[in-house]
This record gives structure tokens, C-alpha cells and sequence, in this order.
RNA sequence: GGGGGUGUAGCUCAGUUGGUUAGAGCGCCGGCCUGUCACGCCGGAGGUCGCGGGUUCGAGCCCCGUCACUCCCGCCA
């Protein structure tokens, strides 16, 4: 068994010890008399210390009382320092009394340690803590979850107790480094002359996106404020002032349930604003960004050197989803056509293809040595995805040719398999899956069957980060709820298209329009979102347009984006800009699965803060103040 | 709003086909222990088996409902 490498979180601060400004070494001052509560951290004392008179003062970490001699590991956020006592020294007695957790201080002599006792683990591992006077500066009761190891524990019980949590190695430690990762990134955004403004938090409702947090108005009754969902309109409203280069660590509110890589309520992002640039411009100012932070704080993993740019159409059908995860090899492959042929009798396929359909192919390398339950539990896994399943073909060696094995190959010809294999990229021994329906629906499928086989055969390498530019998307979407064309994305996107033939666009050609592609683009790592971000539309004659194709009328467009429209109209410089999640970017680097555990104070996924009791009713009078009367749901 | 998973001691979990008094490890309390670092040894306290209802001679276990946590779908310009 491997021990635990224990105080992870110490050692980016005993680097250099006493160079760095954060990590106090010695609050010693010859002189002066002793401090009030220590002369050094508890990480900060050495074999060059020994005979030193110093003062410490931490949590009681571990403590072992072996009846005539007792230890405790002094912990505070520098490390961790044995300290002892034996019944010779005058503090003993009080030390027996000490429970996990209380906060003391001692003070004593530091000795070596005897021979053969020391601990390598710790930096402070040479030396001890003879203690011969303590106090006591803060009792714990007993702990509802234990501070030191690594065992897991409730969620609930985490977040109700965060600053327990908190004092544990591994959230301690994610919590510094992502104050790290965010010094980082201003310093990178610095060098590169951005400059960091700050943007109101009280604003108004923005009408389209997400559900916006209300903040009623005591002064205006019936009217409300809203918390940004981004800093977008003000983003762009800085670039019309002139201000060229603009970057903020913004906070974002959205009213939207959580997920995993999704915070309820509130988040960070890295946002980002540039005049006079072309899309081009704003790639050459990202990319080096976020892959200096993953070089630096990746822990020497891979990080892609130029991220590849993939249109979002051919993200779709080779990775099947806009977020590919490209530490995946596996490439989709559409096999439409060939199950329109003549030859081939599967009628299912067959007939989807009739009627415009797809079929598409996923390579499953070397599943043919995997037991029938393998394609078994996948078939069930894309009923449970709502598909009618995952038909297969396994390929093996016949002959100089393929021959098929599974429940469908006896549908398709030998020379028809032979193209299969060779469109999916697979040989004897190898195995494809279909993922069969309308476009979207099939791509979709396909997407998370990739991901599954791809980890189901252990062909994603997980210590590597890789990241893609996603491009090209659409402009427009056809909303079949509405059964109208609507924005796909940002409607303050630049259309990518001769912008006097787009002010000429007739409405109803629509699949002209379904067809543009906007100046709008995304940054996606290991398969997670990183950021999103366009070239705006700086034209209010275009805006108008784009407004009109998506049927909102002038009066809609000056009723929720009047300000907007109105700087546009002042002067406005072509400009555009990204948003890459801090968040996100912090959890990749922590190697964790869940953007709670690099987040100081989240709610959890109710969006209830269970430490500060968020949200909570409020007072009679608060709510008479708002002008606001509560109708709440019948039980 | 919908679907899946989980719910047994403070915590992590076991609990056989429905059958006597529900167990273990950690933690807590007491005792012993002079070189530990996940200290060790002995003893002890601690349970509304999430909650409510049902089936049964008998329910931690089966059924219905409900609540909590979590993952996912919807949602997330």
C-alpha cells in the first residue's frame, strides 16, 4: 500500500522558503519581544533551527498520547510541526487534555529528533517541538467529519461543515491553486496590454439566454434588477468607449439547474474584449493563455501545442458532439450512402436512409475479443438513451478478405462490409457500431457511443490535455418548438457571410439562412466547454437585419437591446471577444470531476447554501419595504 | 418538471431466502502505555435501519407514498 503523501497543499509554499512573500518563514525579530501567538509558522522550522526558543500556534492535527510521552501535529496552512511533551514538562498535564482540532499555542525548544525517528514525509520531519508552556485559544466540540485522512464523506455534511472541509489537504490545496491559476491568468492577460475594468452587478434583465436572479427595486415598485448572466452588453459597451482591450474575472449569475461542470447560481469566467480584431486576432490572444496556465499548473501533462480548428459541421460528425473529447482516437464515420445500395438488405437502415436519415459508424478497435455482454450492455446502455439500440458488425480475417459476425451482418455483403471497414478505419479483430436516425438525433448518439466504447476499450489517456478550437457555428437554427428560425447562439454575433447580400436576405429564404455560419466560436478541453465567444455584430443595420430574420420586430429589438443599438449607432469599433470559464479551467487542473471541490463557498444542487442558510424568508418589513407580496405554491 | 442511484451508530460500510438481542472499522468516552507519526492494548457509550403507510405470525430486507443527497434529461443567448 502506498502511504498518503500527507499536506500536498504546503508545497508550492515551502518552494524557497522565505522567498516567497506569502509563506511567512520567521516572525521573529531579534529584539523584540516574542509574538503574542508564534515565532514561526508550522512548516517553517528546520534542523538549522535546533535550540531555537520559538512559539507556535495551529490546529491539533493528529494527536498520539502514549501515556508517558505525547505528540501532537501542530497544522496550520504553511504545514505541520510534531510537537512533544513528556511528564517532566510543566505543560503536560494541560496537553493530555487537548482533543482533534483544538487550536493551541506552545512554546518550547526545537531538538532533533532522536535518531531513526525522524520523518521523511514532513519538511519539519528533522526536528520536534519539546513544549513546556501551552494555552489553549480555541476548543473544538467533536467533529461531524474528521480533518485529517482522506475518507469521503456526505455532501450535504460537507458543505453544512465547509470550513471543516476546507481545512482538509486536498480541498485546501485546490482552493490555493486556483488563486494561483487566477494570478496567473492576469498576469498573462496583463503582458498581453488588456487591461481589467469592473462591471456593474445590479443591471437589468437580459430577455433572451438564461433565467435571470431579480433583485427587487425599494425605490421604483414593481421594478427589478437583474444579476448579470456575463458582462456581455458592458463588454462590448467599453470597446465603443475606446478602451481597446478589456478583461475581468466576472462573476455570472444564472438561474439554472446544476450539473457536475456546472455551478448553480454563480460563476467565474475570464472575460475577455478586444477592438479593430478579427477572429484570427482574437485566437492568437487566447490560445497562448490557456495553454501556458495548463502548462503551468498541468503537473508536466501534455497540453496540445497549436489547438486544432474544427468547424463545428465536421465536429459534429466525426466526434458528434461540439465538445469532442480528443484524447478519444475514435473518428465517426457517415455510412449513409452505403446502406442505400441495392445489395444491402437491412431494411432498417435501409428505409431510414429512404426517408433522409443517417447512419453512422463508430470503430470499436479490437472489440471482437470482448465477451458478447460488451455489445450487450452497449445496445441497453442506447435504449436508455432513448434509441431503438446500437447495432454492431464484429470484423474478422476470412481468407485475404472481412468476414462479418453479429446480429445484422448477414444483411450486408461481403464487399459492402469491406467499405464499412475501411470508411470506419477498422480491420480483423475490430468492431463498429451504427448509431441510425434523423441527422442531429444519429450525431448526437453516435457522440456518446464514441465516448463509451472509447473508455469502455481504455483508449482515452487521461493524462493529457487536449484542447480544440470549435468554429463555424451556425447562425441560425430552425426552432421546432416555435416552428420559426431563431438565434442558435450569441444574437450579438457577426453573421459570417457578405454582410450587403445578408441586408438583402429575403426572410423566407430559409435555407439560405439556416445555412450561415457566424464569426462565433468555442474552446472545448478533454470534452468540457472551456469558453465561448464571437466577433460582434457592430452594425446596427445589420443587427437590425439579424433581428428581423429571427422575427423580432425593430420595436422588440429597441425595447430590450436599446442601449446597445444606441451605442452602436454612435461610432462603434469592429470588435469581439471570449469567455473562457474559470471555474472549469481550475477543476481540469485539479484533476477533479466536480466544480465544487475547487470552489471556497458552493451551494449545492438546489442552489442552497447550506453554511449561511441561503436562500432564507425574510422579514414582513423587508418584504413591505419591496413593495412585494408573496404568492406562494399550494402544498 | 422528468428519469436513475443512494439512504443502517457521529463518519465509511456489512447485514444471507423475510426469522432470536442489527454488526465491523474509524471517531467519541474511560483505563493502561516513554518515540509515535493511520501509535498500540483493554473496556464502554452510542441505532426512530431517512420518514409515513401497507403486506405478513414476523420487515433493515417485500409493496406504495414521501423526504433528503447525488448523477443525468429538460434548461443553460
Amino acid at each position: 500500500m502506498t502511504r498518503r503523501r500527507p499536506y500536498g497543499f504546503l508545497r508550492p509554499h515551502s518552494r524557497g522558503s522565505g522567498g516567497n512573500p506569502r509563506s511567512p518563514t520567521s516572525l521573529l525579530r531579534s529584539g523584540f519581544p516574542m509574538h503574542r501567538y508564534r515565532s514561526h509558522t508550522c512548516g517553517a522550522l528546520r534542523a538549522s533551527d535546533i535550540d531555537q526558543q520559538v512559539r507556535l500556534s495551529g490546529w491539533c492535527h493528529r494527536i498520539r498520547d502514549h501515556g508517558g510521552v505525547l505528540f501532537i501535529d501542530l497544522r496550520d496552512h504553511y504545514g505541520m510541526t510534531q510537537c512533544v511533551a513528556d511528564p517532566d514538562s510543566p505543560a503536560f498535564k494541560q496537553l493530555e487534555q487537548v482533543r482533534s482540532e483544538w487550536v493551541i499555542r506552545v512554546d518550547g525548544k526545537v531538538r532533533r529528533r532522536p535518531g531513526g525517528t525522524e520523518n521523511a514525509e514532513l519538511p519539519t520531519g528533522e526536528i520536534e517541538i519539546y513544549v513546556t508552556e501551552a494555552e489553549v485559544l480555541g476548543p473544538a466540540a467533536e467533529l461531524p467529519m474528521p480533518v485529517f485522512g482522506d475518507q469521503e464523506y456526505p455532501e450535504d455534511i460537507r458543505l453544512r461543515y465547509r470550513f471543516l472541509d476546507l481545512r482538509r489537504d486536498k480541498l485546501h490545496a485546490n482552493i490555493m491553486r486556483r488563486g494561483e491559476v487566477i494570478d496567473s491568468l492576469r498576469r498573462r492577460m496583463k503582458e498581453q496590454h488588456f487591461f481589467e475594468f469592473q462591471t456593474p452587478v445590479l443591471t437589468a434583465s437580459s430577455p433572451e439566454g438564461a433565467r435571470d436572479f431579480l433583485v427587487p427595486s425599494r425605490l421604483h415598485p414593481g421594478k427589478f434588477y437583474a444579476l448579470p448572466q456575463a458582462p456581455q452588453q458592458f463588454k462590448q459597451l467599453i470597446m465603443i468607449a475606446g478602451f481597446d482591450r478589456y478583461f475581468q474575472i466576472a462573476p455570472c449569475f444564472r438561474d439554472e439547474d446544476a450539473r457536475a461542470d456546472r455551478s448553480p447560481g454563480e460563476f467565474y469566467q475570464l472575460d475577455i474584449e478586444m477592438s479593430f480584431v478579427t477572429q484570427e486576432d482574437v485566437f492568437q490572444a487566447v490560445e497562448p493563455v490557456l495553454r501556458g496556465v495548463f502548462e503551468e499548473f498541468g503537473e508536466g501533462k501534455p497540453v496540445t501545442p497549436t489547438f486544432p480548428r474544427i468547424p463545428y459541421k465536421e465536429a459534429m460528425l466525426k466526434y458528434g458532439s461540439d465538445k469532442p473529447d480528443l484524447r478519444n482516437p475514435l473518428i465517426i464515420a457517415d455510412v449513409s450512402a452505403l446502406f442505400s445500395r441495392d445489395e444491402v438488405s437491412f431494411k432498417a437502415f435501409k428505409s431510414l436512409v429512404a426517408g433522409g436519415g443517417v447512419v453512422r459508424a463508430i470503430p470499436a478497435p479490437g472489440a471482437a475479443a470482448q465477451p458478447r455482454s460488451f455489445f450487450d450492455k452497449l445496445n441497453d446502455w442506447a435504449r436508455g438513451e432513448g434509441a431503438p439500440g446500437l447495432g454492431y458488425i464484429v470484423f474478422e480475417a476470412d481468407g485475404s478478405g472481412l468476414a462479418g459476425k453479429g446480429p445484422i451482418a448477414k444483411f450486408i455483403p461481403a464487399e459492402v462490409l469491406a467499405e464499412i471497414a475501411a470508411a470506419a478505419g477498422v480491420k480483423a479483430g475490430d468492431a463498429v457500431f451504427f448509431a441510425a436516425g434523423e441527422a442531429g438525433k444519429a450525431a448526437s448518439l453516435a457522440g456518446k457511443a464514441r465516448q463509451r466504447v472509447g473508455e469502455e476499450l481504455g483508449l482515452v489517456d487521461t493524462e493529457r490535455f487536449e484542447l480544440c478550437w470549435i468554429t463555424d457555428f451556425p447562425m441560425y437554427e430552425w426552432s421546432e418548438d416555435e416552428k420559426k428560425i431563431d438565434f442558435s447562439h450569441n444574437p450579438f454575433s457577426m453573421p459570417n457571410f457578405p454582410l450587403d447580400d445578408f441586408l438583402a436576405l429575403d426572410a423566407a429564404d430559409k435555407d439560405t439562412i439556416l445555412a450561415i455560419n457566424a464569426f462565433q466560436y468555442d474552446i472545448v478541453c478533454n470534452g468540457i466547454e472551456l469558453s465561448s465567444g464571437a466577433i460582434r455584430n457592430h452594425r446596427p443595420d445589420v443587427m437590425r437585419k439579424a433581428f428581423a430574420i429571427a422575427g423580432y420586430g425593430e420595436d422588440v429589438l429597441e425595447a430590450k437591446f436599446g442601449g446597445m443599438l444606441r451605442a452602436l449607432t454612435y461610432g462603434a469599433p469592429p470588435h469581439g471577444g471570449i469567455a473562457p470559464g474559470v471555474d472549469r479551467i481550475v477543476m481540469l487542473l485539479c484533476g477533479e470531476q466536480n466544480l465544487r471541490e475547487v470552489v471556497l463557498f458552493p451551494m449545492n444542487q438546489r442552489a442552497e447554501d447550506l453554511l449561511m442558510g441561503a436562500p432564507a424568508e425574510v422579514t414582513p418589513k423587508q418584504l413591505r419595504e419591496l413593495h412585494i407580496r408573496l404568492n406562494l405554491p399550494e402544498k
